[in-house]
DNA sequence: GTTGTATATAATAATAATTACTATTATTAA
DNA sequence: TTAATAATAGTAATTATTATTATATACAAC
């Protein structure tokens, strides 16, 4: 419950963050971040990207390779990953919520959320065949 | 594509997982399995999780934890993880497939498959409110 | 049953991602 | 300007997983 202070390290990622739709891993934004602050240190960007995912400023997005990948963007969105390149899209898709009402309909419990990504070849991918 | 021999632990560790409907990660089976193999590496139920699941006779379950968690349920199915007690389910749900084509009709790439898990409160932590 | 060879194992080391610790530096309110 | 406190850089620690290696085991040929 500390006073959060201004630091331009901060400002700095979430700049980068906001400038990307590459959905970068901390390491990602640290190595871009570091052409600004060369002295940065990969523990500065790990506690302000969870900052900012608690600060609701980001999210986390899980994509399948066990990496916590960084996304700027909070409204509510689905993603891709290119099983060839391994990149990371944002995808415009009408709300699926009721796959929620249909996974609870056998279930005795109470089913709140759903995680889902989507995978396959981008774009890019497809026509390197 | 070396061939395969028999070996004692593998045969423990597959038996342990039929057994269960919990979804352990590698050191649960670990934890079980050592009961019968008392010097049983953790290395060898890696190797063996993995190789069950090259197989075909296990598969890899993400369940948001970062964990390798593994089934020896392999027809395909949903999993529910309880926010409270981090428990992982099975989910007996109708084909969710036309998702896919949902998210593919705003996308230029190839939507092949989703990865999805459901979460909320299983029964148990539901009758505890 | 014995032997030869390839695979599996236990034990340990290595790797990779992430988090924790600490002395110093930066921010902010008075 | 100063005092209080949060943030940082640098480093160490942790955790999950994979790699290495000498020894043990399985199994096929004899």
């Amino acid at each position: 419950m500390s006073i959060l202070k201004f630091s331009r390290q901060r400002e700095s990622i979430k700049e980068y963050l906001a400038s990307t739709k590459e959905h970068p891993t901390a390491d990602t934004v640290y190595i871009h971040v570091r052409e600004i602050f060369p002295n940065i240190s990969l523990g500065t960007v790990y506690r302000n990207l969870n900052l900012l995912v608690e600060q609701k400023e980001a999210i986390k997005v899980e994509c399948g390779d066990g990496l916590d990948h960084f996304d700027a963007t909070c409204s509510p969105h689905y993603h891709f990953i290119c099983r060839k390149c391994k990149r990371v899209m944002d995808l415009d898709l009408p709300s699926i919520d009721h796959i929620n009402t249909l996974a609870n309909s056998n279930f005795p419990g109470t089913i709140e959320t759903h995680s889902v990504y989507f995978s396959g070849l981008c774009p890019d991918c497809k026509e390197d065949i």
